[in-house]
DNA sequence: ACCGTACTACGACAGTCGTCAAACTACGAT
DNA sequence: ATCGTAGTTTGACGACTGTCGTAGTACGGT
């Protein structure tokens, strides 16, 4: 048996709805989760590593949310699974969406 | 008794969300007026020029949603209501986002 | 005064969503 | 093999949301 290197299904670029997009990011846990991973940067960060006021099933619900979307990257790494902002796909299909939302205050 | 010039309430720019924002953008017939808007641009249109395949009622209700998030501007005219996007407000504090948003292909 | 047009308000209903607890899987370390 | 850690899955529940129809309000024209 190979290896299974992309066991979390993600959309393509040209998958990602601008819909889908939207509504991943229209929930105060989601948009927190991508801030953080926004100011974390490329190297990304374990699941459970961001602080959140909700529990494990609940995180795993938005990353999924977020994930299915097109927003962000899961790669498995041992027992964990390092999330990544899809920054370079996003900004180029939505130019300019996600510095406009990151630059709000708070 | 003295003419109604401001009826319906709207957050000055100060007051507008991000949550809220995101909120009001994360629904397809919501979307759509907004691209209307951008698309019409700042002479705005009455509420029931944009066609839209929902009843009266349900039309009210999204716009509501989206002038209440900042989104858009609505002033009455005789019967009607003339609707505007706040692109100046929304560029303002979220700079690209509308842009990129308005950029989806679809 | 009356009517038509444009929109709003209210209540109802079905469907979605965020949340949790409990049970489960996958991997690494001892 | 066993255990602990990290994350997923399932089912349940209440809250919210989009939708509609009906009734109501506001304004302009005749």
């Amino acid at each position: 048996m190979g290896r299974m290197v992309e066991v979390l299904p993600h959309p393509a670029r040209e998958e990602i709805k601008i819909d889908e997009v939207l509504h991943a990011l229209a929930d105060p846990v989601r948009l927190h989760i991508v801030r953080e991973l926004a100011r974390i940067g490329p190297e990304g960060v374990a699941c459970g590593a961001i602080e959140l006021p909700v529990t494990k099933s609940t995180r795993t619900h938005h990353l999924r949310i977020l994930r299915e979307a097109g927003v962000t990257r899961m790669q498995p790494e041992g027992t964990a699974r390092i999330t990544t902002l899809r920054r370079e796909d996003l900004d180029t299909l939505y130019p300019g969406l996600l510095d406009g939302i990151l630059a709000a205050r708070q």
